[in-house]
DNA sequence: TATTGTTATACTCTATAACTATA
DNA sequence: TATAGTTATAGAGTATAACAATA
């Protein structure tokens, strides 16, 4: 049963279930974001990492922590960001080691023209929702969103 | 403000918004389906090829439609399921440029197992939940899914 | 002419292993 | 010894352009 794309509409008769309603919308929230990345020429793992370094800078490792990438992803990723002129590499005050990954000016300015373009994109999927609908929907997805998060699929 | 994956909490003090929220759990879920088909070694855009043929087979242009992707990356996306023993490709008896892309038992019994182990995982995702609060959460999932869904970003 | 599919090519993204430099 | 980061390497995934075969 599904977990197809199926952009074009239910080729299912019957209402999806829960886990098939889930992965479908994420698929769908995927190509939003990636859509209005492409405007930018921003993949989703570089949106995701001009975002995260909207509110602060980190070093490799643990950026690739955030990410969910090992740190030799990473010297690939900020490498091409660099090369763009979205971020910089500074060196550590606190330990000679490491370097911390910053936004510039211009990076901050493309990371929220982005985030603009994604809010626009996703408030318009939402449009057909009540208020009421709307905020019982971004109650229950922030609930998923910080919960325990096991993701491990061990039983539980 | 965040649109960052976070995977640890809300660095955030505030609620999320709906769109952070769709957006974080949209990539929440996304992970949780990389990490279940990583346990078959199947990546998500090869679970979604398989998922689309469970239900019928299709050509490469059919194919490249429903997964957004050219036909000249479908070559090799079939390719190396095929190599695998996932999937055939046989002539198209209505088409001699065609071919029809088909599921063998093996890439079905994977299929599914992987379709089972997603299915676990976003069920244990959604413990939480109320009854009621799961049927809300799927009723307002499954209607943004099958909304008209303009993806374009215009306005409307 | 239009469509289906492949090939050649180039790029992004990712991991593993081995390495350097610092802690 | 352990950690931060890079490099070398290999492979998946993707698009563009050019091509062959069929419609």
């Amino acid at each position: 049963m599904t977990l197809e794309s199926d952009p074009s509409g239910l080729a299912d008769d019957g209402p999806l279930n829960t886990v098939d309603a889930l992965v479908q919308l994420s698929f769908l929230i995927h190509r939003i974001v990636s859509a209005a990345g492409g405007e930018h020429d921003l993949s989703v793992i570089q949106i995701r990492l001009l975002g995260i370094l909207r509110d602060r800078q980190a070093g490799m490792v643990e950026l690739g922590r955030d990410l969910g990438l090992d740190k030799s992803s990473m010297t690939g990723l900020v490498g091409r960001a660099q090369k763009r002129g979205l971020v910089e590499r500074t060196p550590s005050p606190y330990d000679g080691r490491a370097v911390l990954v910053t936004l510039t000016p211009g990076g901050r300015r493309l990371a929220e023209r982005c985030a603009d373009e994604i809010g626009r994109r996703v408030t318009a999927l939402t449009e057909g929702l009540s208020d009421g609908q709307r905020i019982r929907l971004t109650e229950l997805a922030a609930s998923l969103v910080s919960a325990p998060a096991d993701v491990s699929g061990q039983a539980g």
